[in-house]
DNA sequence: AGTTGACTCTCCTGTTAAGGGAGGGTCTAC
DNA sequence: GTAGACCCTCCCTTAACAGGAGAGTCAACT
């Protein structure tokens, strides 16, 4: 019979943690002294202890030792799902490292995140601009266009433009402006009502000032999609959170630029 | 000015969330109303957001975001700090997934573990046996012989054999008697004291019954080995728990079988 | 038999980054 | 004026222990 003291020094771990197994019951002294309260163990817990530790070492959860140990669930089916939710924190770590590299690459502060982007019903126009100002007649025409049809706009999901050009473009560019709308309506002269489904995974970049200098936050984007090991998933969108109508200023307005993502498996 | 409700819903963020980033100071609102507490939210909070939660994603904990925002660490310096951790995380993980694969393959249940061994100072004899069994016989020589130069053995360290054959054999074993001693005592016919240095790491199984199938525990060391990315850096040794001397019946004896480690960079 | 020092006990608190829920006040639209 | 949605603070919970307080116990030595 060893003391916990002894116990602790033969197996090389703390007697804190003795006590804590003793408390959750996953390994108990071979006898505890009812008036002391002093724990007293055996060659016996060595073993016990030594698969706790093993399986601790696998990050087993203290619940799930005690399910092996009680014979509730089969060591071999634990394994086996252990063994997936070690592969999932991989994948995760991996993709922690490459942005950690991306950001030691480009010495800019943290500012891409990844974030899913809800469903969203929205009154749209495809249209082709000879130029990138040409959004700011765009928008106020289709604006006159749902007021003809009394849509809602849907003041918590914000307006986006979809860019359908392969890359980031000046001129000639294929656009979609979309308009979150709380119901759908009936198309009406060119503004086509549509949900666009969730998007699990997008990069995201804020952009603050005049559109001017917006290319810089696509290729940003771009070249972290080369770090990263997810590809393009659909087509780029602009998000105005702070434009001409609420704020005159243009350095002060504030757009996301999110890439929709998938993961190259 | 957003509630927060409205900046959870555009930020894809909890309430709880925002009430806890208001908390801890990383996250302010740009307006709390003194009589009824309510948070009001402007776009610049939506990039500090930004940053926040980009960070999070990185790993960086609330304290170490806080260290950046008051500029009190260099970004670029954190950033490689972190990098290094999630590579020594992605170690460990690799690690685990090998010894997850082990289990997987092998079948037995969880039982080995990889511990450090302490720094011993022992009283030690080299030997070339012409078969296991004769050990009975070299250990009371021994005890003997240790009696002779007064030695104390330590009680909580037992005592260990070390085997300097490249691998497990039957007959003709190079080995090495050691045990532990509270202090070095001068050589003494054949008997030679010394400290063993710490070992960092190493692989760990028990041994419950007689020796006779001792030679499976290693077998099963080295299959392990195979498995992982560690390497043999030292003689196996077998440290003995229960023994004859405190247990006549050898089904009961309790032997741990361990390998010392290091691993290939 | 008493004393000293090492050992052990229980109980309480702290750690992270929020989530859950209770109980009560506030806002806005009808 | 009121209903229903929204918001507030406060307290408890999570995992696996570590740290420390204050008190009791053990073993060895006088």
């Amino acid at each position: 019979m060893y003391s916990i003291g002894q116990f602790s020094k033969m197996n090389r771990v703390t007697v804190k943690r003795l006590r804590y197994y003793d408390q959750v019951g996953i390994v108990t002294p071979a006898y505890t002294d009812p008036n002391t309260g002093y724990r007293y163990y055996r060659s016996n817990q060595i073993e016990t202890l030594h698969r706790v530790l093993a399986m601790r070492q696998l990050d087993f959860s203290i619940a799930e030792i005690q399910e092996v140990i009680s014979k509730q669930q089969d060591w071999q089916t634990m394994i086996g799902k252990k063994k997936e939710e070690l592969e999932k924190k991989s994948v995760l770590l991996n993709r922690q490292l490459q942005q950690a590299n991306y950001y030691l690459l480009d010495h800019s502060p943290p500012e891409i995140i990844v974030k899913s982007l809800p469903k969203v019903t929205v009154a749209s126009m495809k249209l082709t601009l000879p130029h990138y100002d040409d959004l700011f007649v765009a928008y106020p025409a289709m604006g006159d266009k749902m007021r003809e049809t009394n849509s809602v706009v849907d003041p918590i999901q914000y307006c986006f433009t979809r860019f359908y050009d392969g890359e980031f473009k000046e001129t000639n560019i294929n656009l979609e402006i979309c308009e979150a709308v709380t119901e759908k309506k009936d198309n009406h002269d060119g503004l086509i009502f549509k949900d666009i489904a969730k998007v699990p995974f997008a990069a995201c970049l804020l952009h603050r000032g005049p559109y001017e200098t917006i290319g810089e936050s696509h290729a940003k984007l771009y070249q972290w999609l080369e770090e990263s090991d997810y590809s393009l998933a659909g087509p780029p969108r602009e998000a105005v959170i702070d434009g001409i109508w609420n704020e005159l200023e243009p350095t002060r307005w504030l757009t996301e630029v999110q890439f929709p993502l998938s993961h190259e498996d």
